[in-house]
DNA sequence: CGTCGTTCTTGAACACGTTCAAGAAAGGTG
DNA sequence: CACCTTTCTTGAACGTGTTCAAGAACGACG
């Protein structure tokens, strides 16, 4: 009897593949391609199949839905950031501007998906679907995300309020996916009203963070902490 | 000849509609007794055509598509807010218990439509939909909602910034659309964990708009006003 | 080699949202 | 009344994402 629940590797380079994993990336590429040219809604299964050369019941072994082909965009993009955001890094040292280099290349890598983030950016904003930036599917990128931004807090001369400290890092990346809902709905050319905001927001966080050392928003910031941990179980 | 593009009443109740708005609502109204009662996906339009006794076709006349029957599930619980807001401000004075009773209305009245507003909440978030509560087709909500924050500040005692008076209830209806995205998302009985966010988020915010009339920080919360202001544009 | 269990592959079939050509009612206007 | 235009109504048909029963290919064990 053949496993009704036919999973097949599930996770982007699963534990479990021997060579046939070479079928799913020929499927992920077709898809990522198809999906760059056509937009999400333009792309059918059918021709992401006929594209990869597999039959389409074939894609679905692989893929469980169409949806889960976008985790592919997602490790991608993750990759070309961190990538990105590490080498802006190098050059910068105060708090401001190692923010701004995390934030303004994730911008820039973006931008050539940035037509068809928007239309599949809904499924990302589903509360159970995986692609939802809160899901455990998404843990591993979220995580790395978050990674990201503790390296540009660690590596620059920021003072913060000790409590503060520790949840600074996965305050930052709310604050990306902030920027990132800013960006689906910017439709000016090249994205440039997200960099604006990009570029004006990251001295006032700067000097937010700062304020959080004076004594009457001392307690406020650890009570906002005390909020966000609290929140987050 | 007919009219291709055979556009029936658009808004909700339109300017033109003769009596067949009858109709209309019949057709809406099952659409909303299916929704809540089998959920977004779970509800087939040939269900809510049977429902409503009208033919499938008949009800793309009155309503482009699936998703443009959620707008009337938006107007509902948008009246339904605006009321119980209503009483629950008569009752509070001071400006913690009066934006708290607008937040904490606003999940009372819309606690059983959770499961059903999860399922359809990717809808309101694709920039390009009618539904996404930034769209223009979503603007008489939109402001009707902050008109509900203004009447909880005006009618309070709370000093702030002269400079932030103004954009004080857009910002804090930014703030319900973070506790809405949060409600989504929360797995909860009974949404227990929204309500203990807005319990615990009123008085922070409290604390924090009071805090821009300390000299460290009324620059700050200038430019956060100026910041707003530019990127709403 | 043969046999069995697992992994992989296939295309037909299903249910759904949506479109469309065709026509029925309804409402003037003469 | 007859005629025409507009509004409304219908169900078949299309293309889509997804499922499924059936079997092919593969690998291990005797």
């Amino acid at each position: 009897m053949p496993d009704r629940s036919a999973s097949p590797p599930d996770s982007p380079t699963g534990g479990l593949t021997p060579k046939a994993e070479q079928t799913r990336t020929q499927i992920l590429r077709a898809a990522l391609d198809l999906f760059r040219e056509s937009g999400y809604d333009g792309t059918t299964m059918r021709a992401v199949a006929k594209a990869a050369d597999v039959s389409l019941g074939n894609a679905y072994y692989y893929f469980a839905s169409k949806e889960h082909l976008v985790q592919g965009f997602y490790d991608q993009i993750q990759v070309d950031h961190a990538a990105a955001a590490e080498s802006a890094l190098a050059a910068e040292t105060g708090f401001s501007g190692r923010l701004l280099a995390v934030l303004d290349s994730w911008v820039d890598v973006a931008a050539p998906y940035h037509e068809f983030a928007g239309a599949f950016f809904k499924n990302a904003a589903e509360p159970r679907s995986p692609l939802s930036p809160f899901s455990g599917e998404s843990a591993a990128a979220r995580e790395a995300s978050i990674a990201l931004h503790r390296r540009a807090v660690e590596g620059s001369d920021v003072k913060v309020a000790a409590a503060l400290r520790a949840q600074l890092p996965e305050l930052l990346w709310l604050l990306q996916m902030g920027v990132v809902l800013f960006w689906v709905h910017d439709d000016s050319p090249e994205q440039r009203r997200t960099h604006d905001l990009v570029r004006q927001i990251v001295p006032l966080v700067d000097r937010l963070i700062r304020l959080t050392r004076l004594p009457g928003a001392r307690g406020l910031a650890e009570d906002v902490v005390a909020l966000v941990a609290k929140v987050r179980g």
